[in-house]
RNA sequence: UCCAGAGUAGCUCAAUGGUAGAGCAGCCGGCUGUUAACCGGCGGGUUGUAGGUUCGAGUCCUACCUCUGGAGCCA
């Protein structure tokens, strides 16, 4: 299947034996310094452009050996293995803990280690395997006279294996139990299926359930309400539109990371529990060892003084701007809010980028890339994941991301976003007026309406913002910003923030703030300071708006909103 | 927190103030390749909770609880 001599590990120890005639190798072709991967990490030295062919090994351990279930994570075991190299022959030793992060189950007295394929490595082999063994959940069985159709998903991709059992395959006795939630271990042949639907179907050589779900699992093959699967946070991900959420929140994130460190910035872990209450960006959960009223003798507490949950990683962030030239955050934030919306959860995810040496302008510049990218992203890269939320969460999630891929960003001053709402001759719910905030309605009609695009307001009011953003010359609004994004509205909110010392405490003053409580984040400007620019990103609404999830809920594994902790 | 709506079988929903029902799921049986399989049968309920009006309440009234949508706050 390539060239150069193909790899064989057999394995001589006793207690390691090499699989039976007849059983599936996987093969992988290596490129130029390549490694054999995951599953065999003492095969990195061997040279490069070879096939390797590792798994699957049958492992009969002694019989005092009882790691039946479990991967092998512990030390202490190692084998010899032979390898063939055409005519040449060595032996290798290799830990057994490193060889076999692979999942183990009993077969009698023997315990069995056989490669899992995962079912999207399934789904998209581009040849038949003679061998191959997966694991997952049942999803629906549809019985025949004789043998059945499983469904099996292990939450790799969207899309079930189709697995058919044959009355005849072993442990096809069980199948009853194949019902619907219930885990189970497939080994069979995977082949072209000679039906419409898929490509590839598993033809069961042994079964072997895992674990029973009986018929109070709660999850049907049918569709469910949001609000149901609400109830049973703990098993939605099981089903089809959960489990793309939250693969494509997993993709999202790491990409996130990959915007930022592809530009050169650090990533900065904030404090989660902090005893700066600066923001003022909302009401914080107090962070306590004392019984009852903790606000009574703050000194006597674990910190000596009041602390919190953070609700912003900002102030910390332009610390080491200020010094990193650029980083950014990305990790869990905190509102006590009693705010009850679809949009609001009391804990949730933000990243916050900050950048020394960088005005208002750049602070745009890098906010519509990022989303630019992040549209461009979940287009190119989650395709099966986008076409589930385009059929049942929202129909137009493609054009509208294609929109925001593709069109330049709008930017439009506050005062003129004002002007605009005023004279255009819509009634709006709640008043328009400079001096005023702009409501979700507002945003909305700026980017969907009239001026059909993607908008950046920037230069709001003094009044209206908060202590830390830079006075413009007009002495009368601040180099704040907001990107409107269709469909959801903000999505990012930042500005450049005050480096000059002297404006920095007028600000702190005209908002009756006090300087003594501030020091740290006033040494930044006593001290080398420069021009610097940041926003925020709620990683939920990035989602949200990413995928057309109406609610934050569902965008988030375990929602915290107020009276609702559990699971 | 404010405003509005909803709460009936495991799920999704019906039921003019007058005997609480259907589809799906589940269970049993049938079916030679199914795709939210199909066909036949069976079981399934303190109508969110507590009061009240009425001969009679799932239905009307009051309070509370929960959920949903909107608003405020924001990310």
């Amino acid at each position: 299947m390539c060239g150069g001599a193909a790899w064989q590990i057999d394995v001589d120890d006793g207690f390691v034996e090499p699989p039976g005639a007849g059983a599936g190798f996987e093969r992988k072709q290596l490129g130029q310094g390549e490694s054999a991967g995951g599953h065999a990490p003492n095969l990195e030295k061997m040279p490069a452009r070879h096939t390797v062919a590792v798994v699957p090994l049958l492992v009969g351990l002694s019989k005092n050996r009882q790691h039946i279930g479990r991967p092998f994570v512990g030390s202490g075991y190692s084998m010899t293995v032979k390898i063939r190299d055409g005519g040449r022959e060595s032996k290798r030793r290799f830990g057994l803990n490193l060889l076999l992060r692979t999942p183990a189950f009993r077969v009698g007295k023997r315990l069995l280690i056989m490669q899992r394929t995962l079912v999207k490595d399934a789904l998209h082999s581009r040849t038949e395997r003679e061998s191959l063994l997966v694991q997952g959940w049942v999803r629906t069985r549809r019985d025949s006279k004789g043998f059945s159709f499983v469904e099996l998903n292990d939450g790799s991709c969207l899309a079930n294996l189709q697995v058919v059992v044959d009355a005849g395959a072993s442990g096809a006795e069980q199948l009853a139990d194949f019902t619907t939630g219930a885990s189970a271990v497939v080994e069979g042949k995977l082949v072209p299926s000679p039906a419409s639907g898929q490509k590839w179907e598993l033809h069961a050589t042994r079964l072997e359930l895992v674990g029973r779900a009986d018929a109070s699992y709660p999850l049907q093959k049918k569709g469910h309400s949001l609000e149901f699967l609400r109830t049973i946070a703990h098993l939605r991900p099981r089903s089809n539109l959960f489990g793309a959420i939250f693969r494509t929140r997993s993709r999202l994130a790491f990409t996130v990371h990959q915007f930022f460190q592809q530009r050169d910035f650090v990533y900065l872990h904030t404090p989660i529990i902090t005893a700066s209450d600066c923001e003022g960006a909302g009401e914080m959960f107090r962070v306590t060892t004392l019984p009852g009223k903790s606000e009574d003798k703050p000194e006597a507490d674990f910190f000596g003084r009041p602390t919190y949950l953070t609700v912003s990683g900002q102030l910390e962030a332009e610390a080491f701007a200020c010094a990193l030239s650029n980083v950014y955050t990305f990790g869990p934030t905190f509102r006590a809010e009693n705010s009850n919306t679809a949009r609001h959860a009391a804990e949730f995810w933000m990243i916050e980028p900050e950048m020394a040496f960088c005005d208002l302008a750049g602070d745009m510049a890098l906010g519509e890339e990022f989303i630019k990218a992040m549209a461009r992203f979940i287009l190119e890269q989650c395709s099966e994941d986008l076409a589930l939320f385009a059929k049942f969460v929202e129909k137009g999630v493609i054009e509208r991301l294609k929109f925001v891929a593709d069109r330049p960003f709008v930017r439009v001053p506050y005062a003129e976003a004002v002007a605009i709402l005023q004279q255009c001759g819509k009634q709006f719910e709640l008043p328009v007026g400079y001096g005023l905030n702009l409501q979700s309605a507002h945003e909305r009609f700026l980017t969907e309406e009239h001026f059909k695009a993607p908008v950046t307001v920037f230069n709001y009011p003094r009044e209206i913002k908060p202590f830390y953003m830079r006075l413009n010359d007009d002495g009368m609004t601040v180099a704040a910003m907001d990107v409107l994004v269709p469909g959801v509205g903000e999505v990012i909110g930042g500005a450049q923030r005050e480096e000059r010392l002297e404006q920095l405490r007028e600000n702190l003053k005209y908002r009756h703030l006090k300087p003594e409580d501030y020091q740290w984040y006033l040494d930044l400007r006593r001290y080398g300071t420069v021009p610097h620019a940041g926003f925020g990103v709620g990683f939920e609404r990035l989602l949200m708006f990413l995928t057309g999830v109406a609610n934050i809920r569902d965008v988030i594994p375990s929602p915290r909103t107020p009276g609702n902790a559990a699971f």
